[in-house]
DNA sequence: CGTTAGCACTCTAAGCAGTAGAGTGCCAAC
DNA sequence: GTTGGCACTCTACTGCTTAGAGTGCTAACG
C-alpha cells in the first residue's frame, strides 16, 4: 500500500486522532471542517477523509457515522506525525519525588513506579523486574530452619533475593552448613546467574568440601532458584482506570483483558521483548500478536543498571494519548535508571 | 424482630433460596409449589411468601416479580436450614494434591491455594499469609552489598523472609558486620516479631558489641521490617471467575469489587478478623462493612501451624452455594493447616 | 481542476405504544 | 387453614416512527 500523503491528509489525520482520542466519538467531516480552522470546507474534507479511508488508515463503524483512526493509522501517526509533548515542571517532579523511596527493594521501587505510571495516565501501569538471567549474584546463604529443613537465600547485586526451601535428611552441624555456604560463594558469587545455571554442574563437580547432599540439592533445584521466570516478576497497577475508558464499557472485551492481566506470562513475554529496545516503543493492537491486546496499546521504555535491565510501560486502549504517555514513559523510565543505579 | 419460623416457612425459605441460587432469577410462587413438591398449592405459598417478606427474609424486586432471599434471610439459612455437603473423594483427592507441591516458600503455598479454591469455587480465591507479627524470629542476616548498602535479611520460623536494604555511611568490615548480626540473632531470635517489635529499644540500648551505625538503622527501621501490614500478604486468584457471576453484569458492581481488590488494605483488614475465628465463618454483604463488600459473601477459615495463623476463603457474589463452598473451604484450611505443620 | 453547495440516501438512537407473561394480593368458597 | 379465581401491576419485548448525523454524488463555480 503506497502511504504517500498529502499535506492536507496529514492535517486531517493528525486533527482526526486527536480529536477521536478525546471524545471517543466518530469524527466527521463537520467538525473537522469547523472546530480546527482549516480554511476548507466539509464537503473538501469528505474528499480526503474518503482518500485516507482508501489507504486503510481510518474507517467508519457503520455507513452514516464519521471516522475512526485504523490500527495502521495509529501506527503512522505515532511514526511520523506526532509532535512529542514536553513534560511540565510539576510532572517531572511529581514522577521524581515518587520514585524516591528510601531503603526500598527493587520490588518496591517498581510497584511503586508501576502505581505512579498508572495514577498520572489513567492507564494501567506495568513494570518487569529486571532480567534476572543477567543479575550478578553477591551471595548465598545457608540459613537452617528446622532439623530437616534449610533454607537457601540467593542475593543478587540491586537487592533481589530469590529463597527457597530445601528438605535434606538430617541435621546438619552449623559450622558445616557455612563450610557449605563458604564453598559455594567462593565458587559462584561474581558470575550471572545465567553463567551459573550453564556451567554449575562442571564448577561443583569435583568439589570435596562442604555437605554433598545439600550441594546435590542446590544443583537440582537450581533452576528454580535461579530461573528468570518464576517469581513476582510483573507488577501491574491501575485495573480500576482501565474499567472507567469507554472501550471497556463492552463486557466481552473486559473480560478478555482482565483475563490477559491475570494469565501474566503473555504480558510478561511482550514487556521482556520490550526490554531490548533502547528507546521508547509503541506497540498497536495486533502487532503484539497476543489476543487480549486487541484493541489495546503500550507504550514502553527499558530502564538499566548496571548490567540489569528491565521494562517500564502503560497499557490501555488503541485511542490513547500516544504523545503524552510516551514522554511520561520515557521520563519515568529515565529517573528509575538514575535511582536504580545510584 | 420476631424470627421464629413454622416448618413450613423454613422449607419453603430454604427452597427458595436453593432456587434462587441456581437460578439467578427471582422466585415465584408457583415454581416452588410445583417443581418442589410440598403438597399445597401456589396460593397457600403466597401466603407464606407474604409472611417471609414481612419478617425481613425475602424481598420483590418489583411488584410483578418473585422474592429473592434479603440478607438477613441469608443468614438464617447458613445459621439454621443449612444442610452440610459432604465433598466427593475426587475433590478432596484434587485439592490434596493441588496443595502437595514440595520445596515452596509459604507463599507459594499459599498463592496455590487461592488457585485451587477459585478454581474449584469459580468464585474469588483468597488467602492472606500467617500473622506476621506472631512469627517467631530465627535468624537475622547482614549482607554487606556495596560500600554503602547492607541488606537486612529477617528469616522467620516457616519460611517467610523479609528483606530491606539499609544506607550506611562507609563501608563496614566482613567480620564486624558479622559480629553485628551475631549481636542482633544473639538477643533476638526466638522472640516473636510483636515482642522484638515493642521491646527492640530496651533490649538493644546497653549494647557495646557490633557496629552501632547498623544497629540504629535496624532499630529505626524495625517497623517497616518487621511489621505485619507491609508486604504481599494478600492473594487472591480468580478475577474473571467472578466477571460471569451474573450480578457483576452491571458495570457499576463490577467497578466497585475492583476498586476493592486493588485497594487490599479492607480485604486484608477483614481477613485478618476472621484468623482468630476457629471455625468455618461466613460473613455476608453489609455484615463486612466494607463499601465494596455489597452484595458480596466471603466464607473464611483460618489454619494454623505451630504459632502461625492466617485464613484463606472466597469470596463471590451473596448468591453463592453456602454448604458446598463451606465445606470446600474448610477442607482446604485443614489440608493447608496439615501441610504446613509438616 | 480543485473546491464547494446542495441534496438524496443510509443508518443509529431514542421515544412511544401495544402486548404477552409472570406474579402478586385479595376474596369468597371449601 | 387451604384453595381457586380474578383483577391488577409491572417488566420485557416488539414494532413503528422520528430526529439527527454523516456520507457520497453531482453539478456548478472561480
Amino acid at each position: 500500500m503506497q502511504l504517500d500523503l498529502s499535506e492536507r491528509e496529514r492535517t486531517i489525520l493528525a486533527v482526526l486522532i486527536d480529536h477521536y482520542v478525546r471524545t471517543a466519538e466518530p469524527v466527521g467531516s463537520r467538525v473537522i471542517a469547523t472546530k480546527y480552522d482549516l480554511g476548507v470546507s466539509p464537503a473538501t474534507v469528505r474528499n480526503t477523509l474518503s482518500d485516507l479511508e482508501e489507504k486503510g488508515l481510518i474507517e467508519q463503524p457503520h455507513t452514516s457515522a464519521g471516522r475512526i483512526p485504523t490500527e495502521t493509522g495509529y501506527r503512522l501517526y505515532v511514526d511520523k506525525l506526532l509532535k512529542s509533548e514536553r513534560l511540565s515542571a510539576s510532572e517531572r517532579e511529581k514522577i521524581k519525588r515518587a520514585l524516591s523511596i528510601d531503603y526500598s527493594a527493587i520490588e518496591d521501587i517498581l510497584e511503586q513506579t508501576s502505581r505512579v505510571l498508572a495514577r498520572l495516565t489513567s492507564q494501567l501501569g506495568v513494570t518487569i523486574t529486571p532480567k534476572f538471567d543477567q543479575a550478578v549474584l553477591n551471595k548465598v546463604d545457608l540459613v537452617q530452619l528446622t532439623d530437616t529443613r534449610v533454607m537457601v537465600i540467593v542475593a543478587v547485586r540491586s537487592g533481589i533475593v530469590r529463597t527457597i526451601l530445601i528438605e535434606v535428611d538430617s541435621n546438619i552441624e552449623v559450622e558445616r552448613l557455612r563450610q557449605t555456604a563458604d564453598v559455594l560463594n567462593e565458587k559462584l558469587s561474581g558470575l550471572s546467574l545465567g553463567e551459573i545455571r550453564r556451567t554449575i554442574a562442571e564448577r561443583l563437580r569435583a568439589e570435596e568440601r562442604g555437605d554433598p547432599q545439600v550441594l546435590k540439592l542446590f544443583m537440582e533445584q537450581h533452576d528454580h532458584l535461579l530461573s528468570e521466570s518464576s517469581g513476582d516478576e510483573l507488577h501491574t497497577e491501575g485495573t480500576m482506570n482501565i474499567l472507567s475508558q469507554k472501550e471497556f464499557q463492552n463486557p466481552e472485551k473486559l473480560r478478555e483483558f482482565l483475563t490477559l492481566l491475570e494469565e501474566r506470562h503473555s504480558l510478561i513475554d511482550l514487556l521482556k521483548i520490550k526490554t531490548f529496545a533502547n528507546d521508547i516503543t509503541v506497540t498497536i493492537g495486533a502487532e503484539a500478536n497476543i489476543e487480549g491486546m486487541k484493541g489495546c496499546s503500550a507504550v514502553t521504555r527499558s530502564y538499566q543498571a548496571g548490567q540489569i535491565r528491565g521494562t517500564v510501560g502503560v497499557i490501555g486502549p488503541t485511542r490513547m494519548e500516544y504523545a503524552k504517555l510516551m514522554s511520561l514513559v520515557d521520563y519515568t523510565a529515565k529517573v528509575l535508571s538514575e535511582i536504580l543505579s545510584r
